[in-house]
DNA sequence: CTTGATAAATGAACCGGTTCATTTTATGTT
DNA sequence: AACATAAAATGAACCGGTTCATTTATCAAG
């Protein structure tokens, strides 16, 4: 391995000046910095960035802290943070976390051991979540909910459900059912408090067994819509609370013979791409995901930069976006 | 910063000693590992890992290249690459090139500079690629085609394509369209070369009217099934590149009132997860994603590791899926 | 041709771990 | 108790960059 001091002895220079010609090649004279470039080539230099990182204490990267890679809303959050980070010169490493807070541990030790700059926590915050924030790690959650206590970037997503079972209640519907996340997740509170309010402010009154409790994903959906279709006095519309879910019950009504939106509207959440590819187009809510990823991405630069230092949170605003799964109230013929 | 030193005069014991109490915790007396337990709880001592990894030369990381992380099938393979990767202690630096050569360029610089191990490639080598393989670079290719020049991962394209249309031809379809992916994709080609080889062994004469090129996007195959729609002599059946553009096709046949199957059978490649939800579920070849990336990530560690030297193929077996969106021929009513 | 000021180059020290030749301590044997 | 041997601990050197106090070169003005 061509180390630096190689470099200076085929140029006949001090390992001082090559590291100048390299960082800052104004201060060196003309005549130095092309016999630097020679020797360089010659010898087919490459810095050993190891060395630099741990001489400069700087890792120049971040790392994202992810429940689910697979899963298109974080591939695109990561998307967004990828072309930040890129382009101010920062790696990111990636941390598949799979919702064990064990692997969290690791991934925020890298920041501990100075292996990273900061962390992007994409899953949200949990109550008594004793992981973050901690004494010298900066960190930025994205997709996050109401009163996380460090910075962090969402979308009003109890706002947005509101708007969401608003629309569904002036298009005449007044038994609407929920399928909704996790009850233990922040997501699902925010969300929840979302419809409760819609109800209210529209003097419905809540009946709990109009909520069927899923966990984001297809087949909860599936079975959601297997209760409600055998429920005896079956909602006119379900509002999900993400899109695959939604897509999901609507495959589950569609195969009992319903048909969407004529005799059950549903709504989405997150507008998913497939969101406009299936058939009927589902009505939904978009997240700008890859925006959210963008400006965590500048939030924890910013801070580990020293730009900014006290915690802060911004609130993206959503699409509500209405396509074909939904319609106005009728009286049906069984 | 506490280093090793402080650890050291804290425990009144010399680096070398806490270092091997850390590493070969067995090589160290009993009295003294306690002593250096105590002293490390005491001053919160975390070791730099820049200087660990610096000293030892191995980064422990390892580059996965990705042209699109918001492509599903990438996010899974990637999934399946950070599993083994985490098992193994390595880490994952994820470079999403959006397909830019230059930003490949970087990323292969950076196992160059030794801030890598190793690099996996996501996206399939074309002819002339003159970026890999390169002195020193261990490198894997996932989802790649035949006649990648280094180690790779792939399925047998051509076989699966040849398995599509053949069961097509043998439901009685005789006019097969394609919507085929950008015409200098690898994938493109080996796929192209199964369809010819199904037509040819079954005695159909290729048609090269029926090919339509698209570029693997839902715009692309929503276009190829409006110029399908319009021919004098629609086929019967459409092989689609991918599914993102089978769906779009789908979509794109129902809106000009066509039946599918009944009026016209379409297929996919890749298995999305959405290709069960769509309506009619589509028939498409499934890859393995996420084995795909283990297998990749084994391949690429057993390198680094020197286990292996020379460039391996490893070939997945592929499953075909018949779902909903393929039917028999039957004369049609027009 | 000095002189002074500025620009450029030098090279040793440093970052915080790991390594290994050497020394010290512990263990076992007769 | 004396000795051989193995186990444990030591600490200086090292990895390959960067940094900065110091030295040397450059150039304009007197």
């Amino acid at each position: 391995m061509t180390t630096i001091r190689d470099v200076a002895k085929e140029a006949g220079l001090s390992t001082g000046t090559i590291s100048k010609a390299l960082s800052h090649p104004e201060r060196v004279s003309k005549k130095n910095l092309e016999k630097v470039e020679a020797a360089i080539l010659k010898l087919n230099y490459k810095p050993n960035m190891l060395a630099q990182k741990f001489r400069s204490n700087t890792a120049n990267t971040i790392v994202v802290m992810v429940p689910d890679i697979a899963n298109l809303f974080f591939a695109k959050v990561i998307s967004g943070i990828e072309s930040v980070a890129q382009r101010a010169g920062y790696n990111v490493l990636l941390g598949d976390t799979r919702d064990s807070s064990n692997k969290e541990k690791d991934f925020i030790r890298m920041v501990e051991t100075r292996l990273a700059d900061g962390v992007i926590n994409l899953r949200p915050y949990k109550e008594n979540d004793s992981l973050l924030p901690k004494a010298g790690v900066f960190a930025v959650s994205a997709s996050s909910c109401e009163g996380t206590p460090y910075s962090s970037v969402r979308i009003d997503n109890a706002g947005a459900a509101n708007k969401v079972v608003r629309h569904l209640i002036q298009q005449g519907h007044k038994r609407i059912g929920v399928i909704s996340g996790l009850k233990t997740n922040p997501h699902t509170r925010d969300r929840m408090k979302g419809y409760l309010q819609a109800l209210e402010s529209q003097g419905i009154e809540f009946d709990e067994s109009l909520v069927i409790e899923g966990d984001f994903n297809y087949w909860s959906g599936i079975s959601a819509a297997e209760q409600f279709y055998h429920m005896e006095n079956r909602p006119s519309a379900v509002f999900c609370m993400n899109d695959e879910m939604a897509i999901a019950a609507m495959k589950g009504f569609i195969d009992k013979g319903l048909r969407i939106p004529q005799d059950i509207s549903i709504t989405g959440f997150d507008d998913m791409d497939v969101s406009k590819y299936v058939v009927p187009t589902l009505t939904t809510v978009a997240q700008p995901a890859e925006k959210i990823g963008e400006k965590s991405a500048e939030m924890l630069l910013d801070m580990i930069q020293g730009k900014v230092t006290e915690n802060k949170e911004y609130v993206f605003p959503y699409e509500f976006i209405i396509r074909e799964s939904t319609s106005a109230f009728t009286e049906k013929t069984k």
